[in-house]
RNA sequence: GGACAGGUGGCCGAGUGGUUAAAGGCAGCAGACUGUAAAUCUGCCCGCGCAAGCGUACGCUAGUUCGAAUCUAGCCCUGUCCA
């Protein structure tokens, strides 16, 4: 591990963002020497990033710490045609504003996390509709169609486990590895890319698109994968209370972001310190070494950290500040979410779906059954319950995390 | 175009005429225990209703039947093999 020279691989690998690496010499002689340009493709699948995307966001960050240029490619013609990788089914197409109102989301996180100044390790940002849209059939097939073979392409995971299980591979879906191959020594040609990141199930792509540009202009491109990130417990990363964690604020509230990092596995603490933070390698191995209850410590910084990159340093500090007055103090924080009650106060059943805590009124009643609706930290049983806000404002909470706030409009 | 197999609740998967809102598992939610952790145990898990009950639901449509997820016909979709 310690045996990279440069400080691009050296950086990269003791923050545990290697999974793969297609030449790790080469690639290793190519930052010791200057500049290396790196792309990271982002499809528009929706409105907003998730955690899941997170490590590969921070790999580009990463990238230009160590003074390369990292290019955040948005996948608006690849996104027309949908990546089977890693999936069983294929995704429903999107329309064409769909995919341009989602670019939008979704490139609001990069501004957060790279900088796009004018230098000459400024990030940059391309879309590959640009030249995907503009290809003729017959042209792509007849300059691209030769270097590949179907009898290897059938041979990569993302087809391979579909035909294995019997499910659907439409001929779009198939072309897919193309076009990301097609991306690479496009951006190779255009920007002097050397180097593309991706997720560990992009491997295939990444190979394809190394195997095209060398084959077709004699240039020696470079892939790197980071690990599929996994809770301890073996599942995919990235499920909060109400879905996915979104990267955009609009998509989640801060306050639910800061806790699910505050939520996380013993396990995964320093892991993700590690990979979602910037704090230096000797902090992370201070906390590292808090046991028991102690580690709880380690998980707020991981919260405040994580959420200041990703939200902001204000957006952080509120959270917290919530955090500590609702489970500390046993009040309520001013970040919690909030369900305006007009004078007269609300039904127990309403308050909780106002909230959110319950999707339907049947669910509200199993909850309040079940001895998990508390108003004010007392255990609510009566269904009929009606809250009258004396006070001018209460604390619903939804078992001993989800909490919120009525108040009288 | 032909033969065969299949389409069930968020997912997987039983069910082949009523006792089935549909076994079981996973995921999810809540309770206990804890440290806002893990593991474990318990309860809940389509909607409306205080309830009896009603409404929806087993690819779609039309039938048979007192009664269908279960039978029939047509259609749509998927897979495998054949042309």
């Amino acid at each position: 591990m310690s045996e990279y020279k440069s400080d691009l691989l050296r950086l990269l690998a003791e923050r545990g963002h290697i999974h793969q690496l297609t030449d790790a010499e080469g690639l290793d002689k190519l930052a010791c020497e200057g500049i290396v340009v790196a792309y990271n493709g982002y499809d528009a699948t929706a409105p907003s990033l998730h955690i899941g995307n997170l490590a590969s966001v921070m790999l580009l960050r990463r990238l230009q710490q160590a003074g390369h240029k990292p290019i955040a490619l948005m996948g608006g013609g690849t996104t027309k045609v949908g990546d089977p990788s890693g999936k069983d089914e294929s995704r429903k197409l999107l329309t064409q504003d769909a995919i341009a109102s989602n670019i939008a989301g979704i490139s609001q996180v990069f501004h957060r996390l790279l900088d796009f100044s004018d230098s000459p390790t400024g990030a940059v940002m391309v879309n590959n509709d640009e030249w995907l849209s503009t290809l003729g059939y017959i042209d792509l097939l007849r300059t691209v169609g030769p270097h590949f073979t179907v009898n290897r392409m059938l041979t990569f995971d993302s087809v391979k486990l579909r035909l294995e299980r019997e499910q659907p591979l439409t001929f779009l879906e198939f072309n897919y590895m193309i076009l990301q191959a097609y991306d690479f020594r496009e951006l190779a040609l255009r920007h002097g890319c050397r180097l593309q990141l991706g997720g560990s199930d992009q491997w295939g792509n990444i190979v394809n698109g190394i195997e095209l540009t060398r084959r077709m202009n004699g240039i020696e491109l470079f892939g790197l994968t980071t690990p599929l990130l996994t809770t301890a417990d073996g599942a995919k990363m990235g499920k909060s209370v109400n879905g996915a964690v979104w990267l955009n604020e609009e998509m989640l509230p801060s306050y639910d972001f800061w806790q699910y990092w505050r939520n996380v596995d013993d396990r995964d603490v320093v892991r993700f310190l590690k990979l979602f933070t910037d704090l230096p390698l000797d902090e992370i191995a201070r906390l590292e070494a808090l046991q028991g209850s102690e580690i709880n410590a380690a998980k707020v910084v991981l919260a405040n950290e994580v959420t200041r990159l990703v939200r902001g340093e204000e957006a952080a500090r509120a959270a917290e500040t919530t955090a500590a007055a609702t489970f500390a103090g046993g009040g309520l924080g001013q970040d919690l979410p909030t369900f305006e009650v007009g004078p007269d106060g609300i039904g127990i059943i309403d308050a909780l779906i106002g909230l959110g805590f319950a999707a339907s009124r049947g669910e509200a009643k199993r909850l309040i059954a079940g001895g998990g609706a508390r108003l004010d930290g007392t255990a609510i049983t009566d269904e009929a319950y009606h809250i009258t806000l004396a006070s001018g404002e209460a604390k619903l909470s939804s078992g001993k995390k989800k909490h919120g706030i009525l108040r009288i409009a």
